[in-house]
DNA sequence: CAGAACTTTCAAAAATTTCTGAAATTAATA
DNA sequence: TATTAATTTCAGAAATTTTTGAAAGTTCTG
């Protein structure tokens, strides 16, 4: 590996982390890489940098493809792919969310409304499916709310999150206003 | 495996998507098994229900403790170790966000961190650094947001998520409210 | 269409992770 | 303290995942 000793530190890390985030090692690396580099890079260049083999990028980088992790550039006269990692943070955590949503918590999902059709077959299965259905219902009410809040332009997102756990005194307020609006209802409304 | 096959087709599913939550088949397996059984488990009964080696079920158990995934309990003139999953799916959530955020972002965290003392020599590192800035701004952003939300009891925590993106009809009506309040203020206010 | 430049595929090697059975350990009981 | 019951440890076996090199594929150029 033959890299300046900070973006050595960065990508070895990142390696390291890959398994603990659902990736491997080499894909790991090569997206820290790419998230640094001030110009695209070919897969020659990740070679070189790496110390990998030419088969191991061209793997890792469908890989980052999968992961809408990595975009394609291409030079005039030049015919070689070149890749990027994607520049606005914000926008990496919104594709990091979906593709770990649908890899990990979606068929979870399927499976768990699947099984809470089904019929239980005895006590047994009647207090699991109980369990199953606090699950299932946990499950839906985050990702209705991640549907919801990925919605959000970022920087209504951004002081979404600012706001952090104030935002339930803003909900008291909204509260007392509607309590003190019911006190004297003009008329009641309906459900 | 011996198990009514609505749990059966449970415990796969979890032993299946293991490896993408970052524990191990049996692991998964274990814990599905836990959590939807109604009374506590022995290591003898896993083995039984699941098919695998004691040996096993141990190490799995020590997982799944390193986890706070399950509670030991204990049966009057018996001296075996018996488990069960906590039943309160938020706290389930809880302990999940806590334990990921600990394996998953706190250990970059403090690499970036350590990353962005550094003094950066020559131009592709000082602009490999500018890029760790930014992912170290978001995550810190991200984690303060859930440090501050987590706190929460689950009854509000619950509400917000409800809510949805539909708190920012409540923030737009915030900013209403402070800009016509400040539109003939009685005084500044610093900072 | 032959050759050059580049990329992908894939079977097998290497590395890593998971699982097991045997042995060691712990703790209660007689 | 010997016996018994339960649990844990750990070295090696088995399974899985990752990586590689060689071959095949693709696409452009002359």
């Amino acid at each position: 590996m033959n890299l300046p000793p900070l973006i050595q530190a960065f990508v070895l890390h990142f390696g390291e982390m890959g398994s603990r985030w659902g990736i491997n090692r080499t894909v790991g690396q090569i997206y820290a890489l790419l998230s640094v580099s001030p110009q695209p890079l070919c897969a020659d260049e990740i070679v070189d940098a790496l110390g990998i083999s030419r088969s191991n990028v061209s793997m890792s980088l469908r890989e980052l493809q999968a992961w809408n992790l990595v975009l394609l550039k291409h030079k005039p006269d030049d015919r070689r792919d070149f890749f990027t990692a994607p520049d606005d943070v914000w926008q990496i955590l919104r594709t990091l969310a979906e593709e770990r949503k649908k890899r990990e918590i979606d068929p979870t999902l399927s499976v768990l409304r699947e099984l809470l059709m089904q019929k239980p077959q005895g006590e047994t299965e009647r207090f699991a499916q109980t369990r199953m259905a606090e699950m299932h219902g946990l499950i839906e009410q985050l990702t209705n709310w991640y549907d919801d809040v990925k919605k959000l332009e970022t920087e209504r997102l951004s002081a979404l999150l600012s706001l952090g756990a104030k935002v339930t005194r803003l909900l008291e307020a909204k509260d007392k206003i509607v309590s003190m609006a019911r006190r004297k209802p003009e008329r009641e409304e309906g459900k």
